[in-house]
DNA sequence: ATGAAAGCGCTAACAT
DNA sequence: ATGTTAGCGCTTTCAT
């Protein structure tokens, strides 16, 4: 196993001095074509590849950023970390990607890390709504962007999609199909887009004078709470004409929970989610949902954060909001079920 | 904005030093339970995160590691994936992740990038049958885990499950219930899981007597691919009275394919396939399939690839094949369509 | 059980 | 257009 080439042992070989094999390999400075020559002979003879660790050390720069997310697994998340990575990627970064599963110990011990590895920058999917990672990263100064949800009270770049009107727009679509007794199944409170888009429905509800009607139910973004919750909510007599799900997978728990229990969708019960699933791993898709441009938010994300720590952008704290779209499908036809 | 202590204010304030502090930080060496404390003390009050840039570039270990796949977005790679991570950082490591998109040029662009970063290890579904990516690392002392495919004539740890086998079941599941024209869509030549799939469908048949009947379709890991193959293998007669495709992306353009053409499954034509989507994703699983435990391959995976970067294992490669678990659905039912 | 000296590989700052 | 010097923050090696 022979040595592994270093900067002088470039420098060496072209007979220049170290810092201008530096200067030839980040395209900075000065160098005459000639010399340039010389020193790409040398490290291709001598298979260099630099080393990015004493780099960083010495430039405190490190061209990697982190993507913290709950769950890679959600592919609403896998999603946003593949625009994250495609557009780090395309800026000359590469990507750390951390699951959190929701829980604020795991946020803490991975944001630990990413200071210790002296990244960029992170994007950031926060956990729950306390500031303190961020605010460790802030004294580390490491700037944060923050995805899908915002922190309540906290300044921050932030990108997500607007839930409050997505939300809305789903309601008033099931309004429009006849339904009154529609219940919200959601995430944990204090997470924003949980509150959110129960905002949103409370607003529609509200805008058709049925806000006597509003059932909401919190719990986790999971399929077993989606699951549970519906049946906690067809419990109740009369029962819902229509069921809202604020996450995809809360949506698939109602289903499964519709499907157990022989209620048919969307004539004995309709029902309307978040988040879209990729057109890649449906044959028929039949849930009508609010859908999140996912992919294009890790973009942006990833380009406002690469843009502040070029401090490329104003001062201010840059909110991006994209809205949702619309896609009304099976799930959510006209109201079967008589009034009582 | 104050400067990020190091770990020389970290023995001053301690009053000792610095490499006392490395021996507390990293449990290494003697020290005495009191001046530990007095360390510890001294590293609360001043917030001191240490530096792995600085710590790799010295000790020649960054604790971290690489994932290298194809598409992150394929839910098999994505349960590979939190597999690996999970593993990862039990064992104290982080994961830079990578996407090929089968691209041998975005695989040789990655694998040089990780070089650069000094990574401990990488775990690589190869996007292609040449070894080049390979042999780079190797020649940079970076140990490699194979995850999912082989790489023709190269020897090397490897993690992958029983393709063979898997389509022999499958296929002989298909024959059970009376079918024999039999056509299988699969990925790219000089794939080693493409082309396994494709060996276990021909002994099956061959098992069968019904070699004569083998119809194979090569071309890409992608629903278009599955879609498009699908249309051409309907379109001989007699047609096929089931098709196999060989990943989920492939089946479920056979699936859509299928239903554009109006032609029913299983009634009128039988469909197995490779890989299942996660329950969480699927409200009624219609497809059946020889499932992979990609979770488990991601975390057997990365433990292989630490126990070797820790020399804690033989010289000698290691293979670990896992089985697939033979899924019967809706989607293969018995033979209807009479024999021509 | 603790410390001093040296150096990992690179680039910032300052010459020339 | 190129070079010299110094030092990023840590750990290895060798002392005591």
């Amino acid at each position: 196993m022979k040595k592994i080439p270093n900067i002088n042992d470039v420098a060496k070989r072209a007979g220049v001095a170290p810092i201008t094999v530096s200067r030839v390999n980040n395209s900075s400075g000065y160098t005459s074509e000639e010399t340039r020559q010389r020193v790409e002979t040398a490290i291709e003879a001598l298979g260099y590849v630099p080393n990015t660790l004493a780099r960083g050390l010495r430039s405190k720069r490190t061209n990697t950023l982190a993507l913290v997310v709950t769950d890679i697994t959600n592919p609403f998340f896998t999603l946003i970390a593949r625009g994250v990575e495609d557009a780090a990627s395309a800026l000359g970064f590469t990507v750390i990607y951390c699951n959190t599963d929701e829980s604020e110990a795991k946020e803490e011990k991975y944001i630990n890390i990413l200071v210790q590895k002296q990244v960029d920058g992170v994007l950031l999917v926060p956990a729950c709504s306390n500031s303190k990672s961020v605010n460790f990263l802030h004294s580390n100064s490491i700037p944060i962007v923050l995805i899908d949800r915002s922190i309540p009270g906290y300044q921050a770049d932030l990108v997500r999609c607007d839930s409050e009107n997505g939300a809305y727009s789903l309601i008033r679509h099931l309004i429009k199909l006849g339904h009154d007794r529609i219940a919200i199944i959601t995430g944990p409170r204090g997470i924003s887009t949980s509150e959110d888009r129960v905002s949103g429905y409370l607003r529609a509800l509200s805008d058709a004078g049925l806000e006597k009607l509003a059932r909401v139910y919190y719990g986790t973004f999971t399929q077993t709470s989606g699951y549970e919750l519906t049946v906690k909510a067809l419990d109740v007599i009369p029962s819902p004409t229509a069921l809202f799900g604020t996450n995809n997978f809360i949506s698939i728990g109602i289903l499964k929970a519709l499907r157990d229990m022989d209620i048919s969708v969307p004539d004995e019960t309709a029902v309307v989610g978040f988040d879209d699933l990729p057109t890649s791993m449906v044959v028929d898709p039949f849930l009508t949902v609010a859908a999140q441009p996912a992919y294009e938010m890790g973009q942006k994300a990833t380009e406002l954060l690469v843009n502040r720590l070029n401090n490329k952008i104003p001062v201010e704290y840059q909110e991006i909001i994209l809205p949702t779209v619309l896609i009304e499908r099976k799930s959510s036809g006209p109201r079967r079920v008589p009034s009582q």
